[in-house]
DNA sequence: TCAGTTATGGTCAAGTTGACCATAACTATG
DNA sequence: CATAGTTATGGTCAACTTGACCATAACTGA
């Protein structure tokens, strides 16, 4: 018997719990062929509903802080790390999200660059999966992934977002990289760079990658700025 | 004075109130010009806060209803409107958005059939405006229709949302003139037909729209359905 | 009957995209 | 120290898309 102690009808009388959870994409290498792939982290649940499975890192929303830096703050608390993209994914409301009280989660998506992925804390009940690779999710987080998954593979397309995962310096083939990882393809490197090179947001340096095995790549920064939703538009 | 009684201790233990509102695009024919224009109604306010100004329809979730249908059911309850398209439009959660209390409002946008629209209710305090001309509203209501307004723009570009605005049977220059109402500019009458005709979702019909003053059209049929929202995916 | 107007089909040039080829520039290896 | 291997980079070509524009069809109303 795991229920809260509270029965139906007080549970109807309490308003719905409000929680926000972030969905962390960053790129790491993967085990088996070393090319970059999407991990996020995930936390352990501690406490029943659906202890011991895995769920995106969330918590209750507090007074003093909006949306977007609540979502920060879990992020920071949990992982430890500042994302360089946040963006809201989505409001979940279902009734029967949990089994034992109504919780309206508003969702975040965030991307970080590996530098700081790198670092990031993990622990017994912090630990990082490949987004492809997930089990069984607490709540109804599987699909919540797929849909912040498939939102990234959008924006992807369109525009801004992929630099956002890369460090502030990057070759050309390491964007191409990221779109591959993303949207799960090959890409003809020559026709991709045709595309990149015709976009004025990213610029090109003076520098150029060394160290590598062969033929040193220049290296590009990216410009521009992201997209406006509501929660940024002030920003400006 | 008319703040609430609470003070700011007790606001601030107080968890804050969750609403959902709803932005609802209808087509009416503009009173100068007859072409068809984007109209949207609004509530008035008959209570403090912004007593007397007009704001988007919305009120508290309730315990046993979705998101969603807390969004149908206050679009039903206000205009006696059912939606023939209905999407989450934000999670609107600034800390200053109501001047008496900490509101997390999530947001819905609609678009209901022209047949739907003229029928709507109207009284002394719900009345429908035109979304380019609305005056000073309540709340971040200004900002949230222009964010709608925005989303609205970005999906008629992509696909399918235009036919929610227009009836079972349509011609081609009435989608025309949705498109030219929603992006405030004109378009070449030859070259859009050519881009809906390449749509497979775009069915011709055998039927032609008589009493025309001109050449009578034919009437098309739209066949496609509405993308997939995390709300909207199981009805599949 | 014809002038006015919309519906509809077509052409053409400019731009974009995907497939593919060629050369440049570096490392590693014998 | 030459050369094979590999990635970086630039280019071509045909297919397709887009915007500007022209022409004809088909109806109404005078």
């Amino acid at each position: 018997m795991y229920l809260s102690s509270a029965n139906v009808s007080e549970r109807q009388a309490a308003p719905p719990s409000l929680a926000i959870s972030t969905v962390i994409f960053a790129l790491r290498p993967s085990e088996s062929s070393g090319r970059p792939t999407l991990w996020l982290p995930l936390v352990r649940r501690i406490r029943e509903p659906f202890k011991g499975l895995w769920a995106l890192p969330g918590g209750p929303l507090s007074h003093s802080e909006s949306l977007q830096d609540a979502a920060s703050r879990n992020l920071r608390e949990t992982t430890g790390l500042a994302p360089s993209y946040l963006e809201q994914l989505y409001a979940f409301g279902g009734l029967h999200r949990s089994p034992t009280q109504r919780v309206v989660s508003i969702v975040y998506w965030a991307l970080v660059q590996p530098t700081e992925a790198a670092l990031a804390d993990e622990s017994e009940n912090v630990r990082w999966f490949r987004a492809d690779r997930l089990g069984e999710l607490a709540f109804d987080h599987n699909a919540i992934v797929d849909y912040a998954l498939w939102r990234l593979r959008n924006k992807l397309a369109y525009g801004s977002v992929a630099y956002h995962l890369l460090g502030e310096y990057f070759t050309l083939a390491q964007v191409r990289e990221v779109y591959e990882a993303v949207l799960d393809r090959q890409l003809d490197p020559a026709n991709f760079r045709r595309q990149l090179k015709s976009t004025p947001e990213i610029e090109e340096t003076g520098e150029y990658l060394q160290g590598g095995k062969h033929r040193p790549p220049r290296l590009y920064r990216f410009t521009g700025r992201p997209g406006l939703d509501p929660d940024n538009r002030s920003t400006l």
